[in-house]
DNA sequence: AGATCATCGTCAGAAACCTGTCATCCACCG
DNA sequence: CGGTGGATGACAGGTTTCTGACGATGATCT
């Protein structure tokens, strides 16, 4: 049978994760970065691979491609402390088998390792801070826009709509996802919050690239 | 090709679910309960299913124990509105693939959908979303024309009827089959609907290589 | 505490838009 | 030339979306 790998640069978090791991029956290997991780691959039969998105050398998810890329099909559990729906999607659809989110629960953790144990080119290094599109850059931690020389703060309300917009581009957002995205479901479907926080955005953010669909929602469209 | 099935005792969560996994290029059953949720697996092919925890009758995790008791095993995700992590423990361990707690963020759920199915649906492959022929790209997302440079964007019944027309192009669509295909049957057959709708999509774009066909319909020609 | 302010959901009216009908005109066919 | 079927522009009714005003709420400041 084959070993875990823990791959995490935090030393805390790899101890706790090995001991977790060991008392719950496997056998561990760990690595403190992405280049290591890989050599664990090449050097050892390995059933599952926790893999952190911070690392040095290549981050969780550029691993996760290179194993994917070479045919290695190896389940592979995302661990991350950043919550951002995006990194998820990504993940998941890179070919992990899962994705938990720090702080996770250890019991929880367990139970997802044994369920899975029996998978860019776009390089993002460290810019998980801003989002860019369309001269429109989103500062994520900040809670504002830059469009051109200009700053414009939103709120808490327009900046998620912007956000969940701009993640989205090109695609089509319904309302119903929007509202639930955003508000959660405590909105019936009678509400035109989602149009109203729409308008206001595009009253603060003159040249808004957001076109309506009629009857369905709005798409952000651009580059 | 099997269908995916969502089990939620809340109308709106599952039509809020339906229309997501729909979007998405899946098709889709519902059912209210427990009961109906099983009634179904025995009824259709299933090739994955969102079974809620809270359902009259049997709830999520029932119904889960009593596919696996049956050797039945479809990829199930389990979804709740309990955090506990003793739930998910539970969940994962009685088999589920995966469990994701409500509020989710759509396009996290629809990237687990797509994880965990196993027969890829052919709805739309993802390459579908654009339908070209003849120096004309239509985007079935966004419901929009482009020729050439310009982007033309078309009202719903406007896209259906081109969308029709490009689909079945080379071939002769009599009007009635329109009528009824973009109409539904409310309509007598003394309407001049189609007429007036081939004629809008005329003037928006020139050069619309659709021929009439006196006295049968119109056709699109061109590749 | 009281005052002030920003945020945010609701609402109602306005504006924009969609779409079927109709009357009229035109092209084609015999 | 008459007749039929198709094209077109105007219009009206209905629907969707936008927008500005308002009030509730909660945070911040004095």
């Amino acid at each position: 049978m084959g070993k875990i790998l823990v791959a995490d640069d935090e030393e805390r978090v790899r101890t706790f994760l090995s001991r977790s791991l060991v008392a719950d029956g496997h056998s561990v290997v760990t690595a403190p970065d992405g280049r290591a991780a890989l050599d664990v691959f090449d050097a050892e039969a390995i059933s599952l691979a926790l893999l952190d998105i911070v690392m040095p050398y290549r981050n969780g998810l550029q691993v996760l491609s290179e194993l994917r890329g070479r045919g290695d099909r190896t389940p592979v559990i995302v661990l991350s402390a950043v919550t951002e729906v995006a990194a998820r999607v990504q993940a998941l659809d890179k070919g992990a088998v899962d994705y938990v989110s720090k702080p996770f629960h250890t019991a929880e953790l367990m139970a997802r390792v044994r369920r899975h144990i029996v998978h860019v080119p776009e390089q993002r290094p460290r810019e998980d801070r801003y989002l860019t599109a369309a001269d429109i850059v989103l500062d994520l931690d900040r809670r504002k826009a830059r469009v051109g020389p200009a700053e414009i703060s939103l709120t808490e309300r327009e900046f998620s709509m912007l956000a969940h917009l701009m993640r989205r581009r090109g695609d089509v957002c319904r309302r119903d996802e929007l509202l639930n995205d955003i508000w959660g479901q405590a909105f019936g479907p009678n509400s035109n919050v989602v149009d109203v926080c729409v308008g206001r955005l595009r009253s603060k953010l003159r040249e808004l690239p957001v076109e309506t669909i009629r009857g369905v929602g709005y798409c952000f469209y651009g580059t």
